[in-house]
RNA sequence: GGCCAGGUAGCUCAGUUGGUAGAGCAGCGGACUGAAAAUCCGCGUGUCGGCGGUUCGAUUCCGUCCCUGGCCA
């Protein structure tokens, strides 16, 4: 008997879990589940770290190009599409191994989000445009009278639970307490990281990325995606949109994607150590002696054990 | 060599009419239940360039030296 539980690679950007990830799925037959909120979007490819046609031809992945620039998407949309491709790669007798960096679509799915009640679309929209205009303190008095548990949270928080609150009438901490859902099946987690060195890892990441050519996508990107489009939030596409401008000077915008990229990273470890299950998870320094017959002994480590 | 302007947190700077100092950025820690590469919250002891002097007390005033930039020779 196979262990069933799901195998999830994560860690910081840049820590070398795709390179990882595609060599296990290469040698084991596993189709590659990107849990990635950026790689969702089609024709941001350089700048996402989308892997190349070459590595998409060698391994099946999914979640890659799933939308336009201009939609948006959402952790719980993600999980279940994730739910159907693992399902799909279960029917062509495959394994799935979910790979990403966005923390919270991994937890989405191995930790189901509540059961949304219905919200009236336009009531809704109206809504979340009155509020779009309102300052932040502004909303954290709001979500301080309609859901006080929630009043500390960021602006992108606020404005989902007043909305909640004020559509349905009952606040939205209630109704993760009402309508939570049980954890799916277990998923045990690759945390790959390699400490210190991620700094300069991510320096040269930014360094190839620009020798790759963003530039030049971000030019083709100008002329098709509108300036507040969810796909530019993608760590360092709005300073390549600055350099192609000619707002900064490339040494400016090289330091700036760098920073922001470290702490992006710092953002993901910081999500790691406290919201996965310590007991599931597997710390990988990729570049640590033996680290790939490493990686390979968790890969079938739970099947051993079942 | 002379004159001027500076030398204060990792960086850029503010400030103290003498009572040992604070912003932004960086960094560090944290939150996160349908926008998450998003959105937020918290954290500031540093020979205030060195050495002397005046003073109860100097980062602040005075002297001197060193360093940086500019101008004049």
């Amino acid at each position: 008997m196979g262990d069933d539980r799901l195998r999830v690679i994560c860690g910081p950007t840049a820590a070398g879990k795709s390179s990882l990830a595609l060599a296990l799925a290469q040698r084991f037959g596993a189709t590659i589940l990107s849990a990635d909120s950026r790689q969702i979007y089609r024709g941001f490819d350089i700048g996402t770290a989308k892997p190349t046609a070459g590595e998409r031809a060698c391994v099946p992945h999914r979640g890659i190009d799933l939308i336009d620039p201009v939609q948006r998407w959402s952790a719980a949309a993600w999980a279940d599409a994730a739910e159907d491709w693992i399902a799909e790669a279960r029917a062509a007798r495959r394994t799935a191994v979910v790979v990403g960096g966005t923390g919270f679509y991994v937890r989405a799915l191995t930790q189901p989000l509540f059961t949304e009640p219905p919200l009236d679309p336009e009531r809704r929209r109206q809504l979340e445009d009155e509020l779009a205009a309102c300052p932040t303190d502004e909303l954290r008095a709001r979500c301080q009278r309609l859901d006080p548990e929630r009043a500390s949270l960021g602006r992108a928080q606020l404005l989902r639970a007043i909305t909640v609150a004020a559509l349905t009438g009952t606040a939205l901490s209630e109704w993760h307490r009402r309508a939570a859902r049980p954890a799916r099946a277990h998923a045990r987690f690759l945390v790959v990281d390699p400490g210190t060195r991620l700094r300069e890892r991510i320096g040269e990441r930014v360094g190839s990325m620009l020798a790759a050519g963003w530039e030049n996508e971000v030019i083709g990107l100008l002329t098709r995606v509108p300036d507040d489009a969810p796909a530019w939030n993608g760590t360092g596409y709005r300073v390549v949109r600055d350099l192609v401008r000619g707002t900064v000077s490339r040494d400016e915008a090289i330091t700036r994607i760098i920073i922001d990229t470290r702490q992006y990273a710092k953002r993901q470890r910081t999500w790691v150590r406290h919201q996965l299950p310590l007991a599931d998870v597997t710390l990988l320094d990729p570049t640590a002696a033996r680290a790939h017959e490493r990686a390979c002994d968790w890969w079938v480590s739970g099947e051993r054990a079942a």
